[in-house]
DNA sequence: ACAATCCACTAAAACCATTTAGGAAGCCTG
DNA sequence: CAGGCTTCCTAAATGGTTTTAGTGGATTGT
């Protein structure tokens, strides 16, 4: 009957019990003794006393006087890709030890989930965003940009949109993959990419049609309709080496459209890279422990999580005043880590075997 | 100067503009119209005034009030593994469905790190748990447990605690993981786990020694210590591997146990299934596009993600008085999918063979 | 015709902290 | 000894909602 339920400290309780208000012991724990004059002596108290029982702010009301949550929404395209992994999971603990949470959700590239997600966030008053933008999200992120809310986004931007990002030079990437690859001997370079116009991919196509048109070649660019439907995409790799027999080396745009092409390829019973070499933009698990071991253009994982996250906390601890500081645009360079997928064995000998086995 | 600030509608703008109290609004809004007899001529009008101008109310305000935040806090081992990835991101999009939102992080197997989750998540007022529990942190799921929180654990549980699980059958899987490699003719079958001792990695284990002390034969356990350092697992393997040159199929009991493996097997240039045959409890993409692709014990994972959820849910929609009602102890089968890395290609002539490379 | 019941709402407390304006007490100063 | 300064704290407003207890007037019952 008379269950004694025990009710969670508050500070009245701290209060009453050391016979002061309870204005003296929130000023006590913001730190904010020293400014309002309250006596050491008393502040010492109430630590001591805070300590003893434990007491710890209700974070909720907390919030609700002070506007702020700590909690910074992050919303990427895939949260099971692991280069997103990597990057969000390093993101959490740069922002954990500083005091903020994540809570982070994936819009698998579809803009309505993303809108979604942005106004659910923006309900839950979150201190601050990441963002990796998928198309048709301007909106949504010029109404965030408005209210001033701290923003980064990363991987890609939104071109019209004065917003902070960090991005990785796609085109450079791509471009040195090229010419790697026509170093090789290899010279019949196709690119398999997405259908989606965003910046990033665009870059990643650029670079390689650059680097051909340096060389006078012709670009041999596949664009695939990203779909949930893994098979679809398989066949469409498939059909594509199938209809273009004479290429002899391939670069694709992202990780998950290589592991798709390394079925494909598999299917085919082609060889890497004896009838056709591989480059994947962007590294996996599976790349280096590929036989042959896939030759990747590797991102800046940690730089880029870490330029992202200084760039929010920085915000974040500083709110710049509306529109008196500029946003930081910040380039990040990939690195090409070659494995055998893209080098051609024993030279001239090889291209003889290699005719022999089409024939 | 004047600039205008556009403030956040609230309940009271909503009540003014339509001349009625807030309470008739909230009421309204929260369905409860009917039973505090609010004419419906008025809830029309509240509604769609509401509707009108897109009125939400503030969250923060109303989980002070109710002291719920439909927040559900979710601790795995490590977001990075695709088994927990997985199920994670299939645990929020049916929270996200019903109106939860989930946050999620990783405990790295650290105790120290887990009992920190806790309490923040505690701090935070999630509504539920949903724990991956690493070993010591039965203190911590006690106070849980005292405060009627809803939880839920999966993958392992604590063996003293009545807590709600959903856990697979790892056993049942090792078992008939080993007598498939028996069956293929495999007859010294090693056994590659970790020194954890939680409860599904014990049953992982009994699965094995079971199999083979039903035929008689000696088990082969290696307990490798979990570290960060992969070089380190890697040779760990490579050693046993030559200290036990008579060791012709491997069992791990992890999937990334088992990467490290193949990466051993690889450096050793022992081939698949021909010097030594592989099977991994717990699937991964890599497996699938190995070649030659390896046999797993797949867990259900879409069946734990929903069964973890619709217990929580369950429990969040009914509070259950204190104790009247028993945990929810789900147990899952496995599936053995049988790939070529255990089957032994061309019966005889192939252990012929074998021995020949071997010596 | 007077009490009891309904009806359709509303006032105000509660949730738990932060923060500002100001107040009491003691000391100094001229 | 009145007025001004400090020093050290506190009362009360504030944030935005939910929810309980009630209210005033109309209707019904006897």
């Amino acid at each position: 009957m008379s269950e004694k339920v025990k009710k969670r400290t508050l500070i009245l309780d701290i209060a009453n019990h050391l016979e002061v208000s309870i204005a003296t012991v929130s000023l006590v724990l913001n730190g904010k003794a020293k400014q309002s004059r309250i006596s050491d002596a008393v502040a010492q108290r109430v630590l001591a006393y805070v300590n003893e029982v434990g007491y710890k702010p209700n974070h909720i009301a907390k919030s609700l006087r002070t506007g702020k949550t700590h909690v910074i929404g992050l919303v990427v395209e895939d949260i099971s890709n692991p280069f997103f992994a990597t990057v969000a999971w390093m993101i959490e603990r740069q922002a954990f030890e500083r005091g903020y949470r994540i809570i982070y959700c994936s819009t698998d590239n579809n803009p309505e989930k993303a809108r979604e997600l942005l106004t659910m966030f923006h309900e839950r008053h979150v201190d601050g965003y990441i963002i990796v933008p998928s198309e048709g999200i301007e909106e949504e992120v010029t109404n965030i940009l408005r209210e001033h809310t701290p923003t980064v986004l990363f991987d890609r931007f939104l071109p019209n949109l004065p917003t902070n990002y960090v991005i990785v030079d796609g085109a450079q990437g791509t471009y040195q993959a090229t010419l790697h690859l026509l170093a090789q001997g290899f010279s019949r370079v196709a690119f398999v990419t997405t259908d989606s116009v965003q910046t990033q991919m665009e870059a990643r196509l650029d670079g390689y049609t650059k680097a051909l048109a340096e060389q006078a070649m012709a670009p041999k660019v596949r664009r695939l309709a990203v779909t949930k439907d893994t098979e679809k995409v398989i066949a469409d790799i498939q059909e594509f080496l199938q209809a273009n027999p004479e290429i002899d080396a391939l670069i694709f745009s992202t990780n998950y459209l290589s592991i798709y092409g390394l079925e494909a390829i598999a299917r085919l019973k082609m060889r890497i890279p004896d009838d056709v070499a591989v480059i994947s933009y962007d590294d996996h698990d599976l790349f280096r422990l590929y036989t042959p071991a896939i030759t990747v253009i590797a991102q800046p994982i940690e730089s880029i999580a870490r330029n992202v996250i200084d760039i929010l906390l920085d915000e974040l601890k500083h709110p710049h005043a509306k529109d008196t500081s500029l946003p930081q645009q910040i380039l990040l360079q990939t690195e090409l880590v070659v494995r055998q997928s893209s080098i051609r064995k024993k030279a001239k000998t090889t291209v003889v075997r290699k005719k022999t086995l089409h024939s």
